[in-house]
DNA sequence: AATGAATGAGGATTCATTCAT
DNA sequence: GATGAATGAATCCTCATTCAT
């Protein structure tokens, strides 16, 4: 048991029990303890290396966002024609993963978070700024309003999310059709 | 000072307070004593008249969802074609009252308790099923897939608001006029 | 309704829901407001005929142990000889009433309370002189010692109601005849 | 001042302090803070390490019963017949220990407690069974009725113990004279 | 006579955080 | 690096009691 180089291992190990623990608890009611414990380690080491809870959150919140961001990356390194990209966009934002407990929990309680926290404000809206640059880049090609379509189908994405979501019976499909479909109208009603 | 039917005061005046507390603290981190400080009298007091914290939040989430149903309503009376009237239900859900700091605070965490509180969900489904079943009502005689372009509307609603509601900066005139917008977009497709 | 002479009717209707609510939830842990409620009347004016919790417990006490004088002198006055008294005296401790659920309770924490309350106590002690009075009275024909009888016979009822107060399942029947039992062994013991 | 292995020696402060505090105030009526307080250690440790004021309670109860099957066991151990292992049970029960102010209280309370919490309602049972056992034991070799003696001796030493303990003022010793007459009066009676 | 209204005081419990080891 | 020990502050909730009507 090496006694150096923990540092990065306890962080992330505290960051992913900090997700797994606001999934399984459906609320950010969650204390330093129960991460601590569901990481093994005492609730004194997490301060030590967090320094407080709320880096402790923010740190989750990051991840949270990063994994989505790698995903999306990952989808549209796949995909070789504009309207694949801008697929594959949408289909990323309706992804198993996405609707993990743990990952509805997290994001629901990002935004919520995002009123009151400035830093998980910036985390949010850098999330936002990523997601519509890549639509724009992908829409350019394809469309007569890159801009504003992209501006719309964020939007549309996120409030299909927040409906499925939040109705956990129905399956994330009939969302990811629906802004996909809703793409095509876009883009056919300019032509 | 009438000492008999105080129920009534006290109970809206400390709905109120719980709403505009959290507003004023942008989350739901908000204790009895300071609603019932808020609302003027004793935390004794505002447990007497609602048998716990729960009870005080739900009534205050029923609160909100009531006052945004009356706007509506209102909105919808001083329509008179089908697409004044779907212009109508969505304006009303851009109204200033709907970006109040509360209002947007307390929506929030509406969708953030939704993941744990059952009947916070319940409440949340109530508001989409009527905003969907007016919507459909309104676009039957306009348009040729009521159904499905009111579920997309309404999805497009929720994620303008929210992100509207993010940028405090942004006025929600611009997420109003996008999301008329993709109203007339649908309507004009389909002819 | 009239509006005179309530005084007697609220105060015992106390006193009676007193016992009731003690028996029922089996312990002295019994707010003001349960016994209001169950008297049918505002916790309030409970206050305004006793003045204070301690002084409606108090009186709750007074009449377990007037029940149970009353009791006991029903039995003496139905038998006609010594041995006759002393044995309904006995049989009076163990009769069905004392085992009621309510009596048990308020007799266990009669005990308990009288460590604390001086007036509790006083209350107490006047049963018990009260009962060994009576059984010297019936001893004394028919003993040789009848106030160290007396006082044997005591102990012993005390004793073997605690445990059979203790033994929801065993039946009062047993230890009434165990102090029978042991009357008869001191009794023939002298001869 | 070791900062480890603090556990057991927190524990018994607090059990000690619980007995204590019992004694002292003469009821259960007893705070965590106050017993806290009296173990020189916060409310929030006290909680730490008993989880809650019920677990605090069963510990100090199963003390007091543990701390008498302990005096018990020795007197037993000292005696060497059959009558003198008899005698040095009965002694023991009213041993100085048994009328400590602290140990009455404690006592008192847990047959009041008993009638609502089942697990004291046990721990009562389980030493009226060692008792009842220990007599049986004690009584077979010059008893012809073991059993049933031994059932009417424990049952008059907890009379007589009440009895003692509600009269501060007088001596145990009568109360014990009186239990060991009446051992000699059973057993002379049979032969 | 009677009560709804109202509260202050207190109590169990939780938790983030600090510290000595 | 790591942790058990320890706590102060805060929170929800209860309850006896008072008061105006």
């Amino acid at each position: 048991m090496p006694k150096v180089g923990m540092e990065p291992i306890r962080r992330s190990a505290l960051v992913e029990a900090t997700i797994a623990e606001i999934g399984a608890k459906g609320s950010l009611d969650v204390t330093v303890g129960q991460i601590a414990k569901r990481a093994g380690m005492s609730s004194a080491l997490a301060h030590h290396y967090f320094g407080g809870k709320d880096r402790i959150f923010l740190a989750a919140m990051q991840q949270i966002l990063r994994d989505f961001g790698d995903e999306v990356v990952r989808a549209l390194n796949a995909a070789q024609t504009p309207h694949a990209r801008a697929t594959a966009l949408i289909s990323s934002c309706f992804s198993p993963a996405c609707f993990a407990p743990a990952t509805i929990s997290a994001w629901m309680t990002l935004y919520a978070s995002a009123q009151t926290n400035p830093e998980t404000l910036r985390l949010l809206r850098l999330y936002q700024a990523r997601l519509q640059s890549n639509l724009i880049h992908a829409l350019r090609p394809i469309s007569t309003d890159p801009r504003g379509h992209a501006e719309m189908i964020a939007a549309l994405i996120d409030g299909l999310y927040l409906r499925a979501a939040l109705s956990h019976s129905k399956s994330a499909t009939g969302a990811r059709d629906m802004a996909l479909k809703a793409l095509d109208t876009l883009l056919e009603d300019a032509s």
